[in-house]
DNA sequence: GACCAGGCACATC
DNA sequence: GATGTGCATGGT
């Protein structure tokens, strides 16, 4: 069994299922995918709510919503003015493609689409990915600063990896699986708010013993 | 009152 | 190509 496969295993067992992605639709996740960009669940939540309350939680009316008014929808979310103009960014991609049809969206090749998202400014590669997987339920593992983290502290990665050979790596050692991409993505950045932010914390962390001899890495400063 | 949170684009060297 | 910076609210 793979290194990740087996640190899988240790984090499901610990923390079982994490029921992600904690949004109703998928067009909830795609809004939320660019919400929750360097920011807290909880405040993405409030926003959401906004949205929903002010009836625009739809591709064509909040599409048609003048940026300044969704700016100050989302305003809990922070950034919200970076935000608003990346998420009309989104829909206008949405709109266009396939007339705010997310179902037919995911229909095509995974690959075209992750390229179109990408495409759009205001979407990197993890928020594309998050829609990939958790909205298209395609297997696109997404990658955060929570796996970079926990992966480069147990020497698994280089610290200084990018996005695509994190995800390569990672991919590389797991079978291609939706339901395991989700769990988990979910899973490390459970088991990396409870032990790894900014110290590391490896007293009661399910990784621990799989940690390198001499003990976490850290980044050289 | 610091510090942090499920990024990304852009400027500058 | 690498490094630095702006964006902003809300919880600990």
């Amino acid at each position: 069994m793979s290194v990740l496969l087996e640190a899988y295993e240790k984090l499901f067992a610990k923390y079982g299922p994490q029921q992600w992605w904690p949004a109703q639709t998928k067009f909830e996740v795609l809004v939320g995918a660019v919400l929750v960009q360097n920011t807290a669940w909880r405040n993405v939540e409030k926003a959401l709510e906004n949205v929903r309350e002010a009836g625009v939680l739809d591709p064509h009316r909040l599409h048609q919503l003048p940026v300044e008014e969704l700016a100050e929808l989302i305003r809990p979310a922070g950034y919200y003015r970076v935000k608003a103009q990346r998420l009309r960014n989104l829909l206008k991609l949405v709109v266009e493609q396939c007339d705010g049809d997310l179902e037919a969206m995911f229909n095509g090749p995974p690959d075209i689409l992750r390229e179109e998202l990408l495409a759009v400014r205001g979407v990197g590669p993890e928020t594309a990915d998050a829609i990939l997987l958790y909205a298209g339920e395609k297997p696109a593992f997404v990658v955060d600063t929570y796996a970079q983290r926990v992966l480069a502290r147990h020497g698994w990665i280089d610290f200084d990896a990018d996005y695509h050979m994190i995800q390569e790596h990672i991919v590389g050692e797991l079978p291609s699986d939706v339901r395991l991409y989700n769990e988990y993505h979910a899973l490390l950045v459970r088991v990396g708010k409870d032990h790894c932010k900014t110290a590391p914390k490896c007293e009661g962390c399910p990784l621990q013993e799989m940690l390198p001899d001499g003990g976490p890495r850290m980044p050289e400063w």
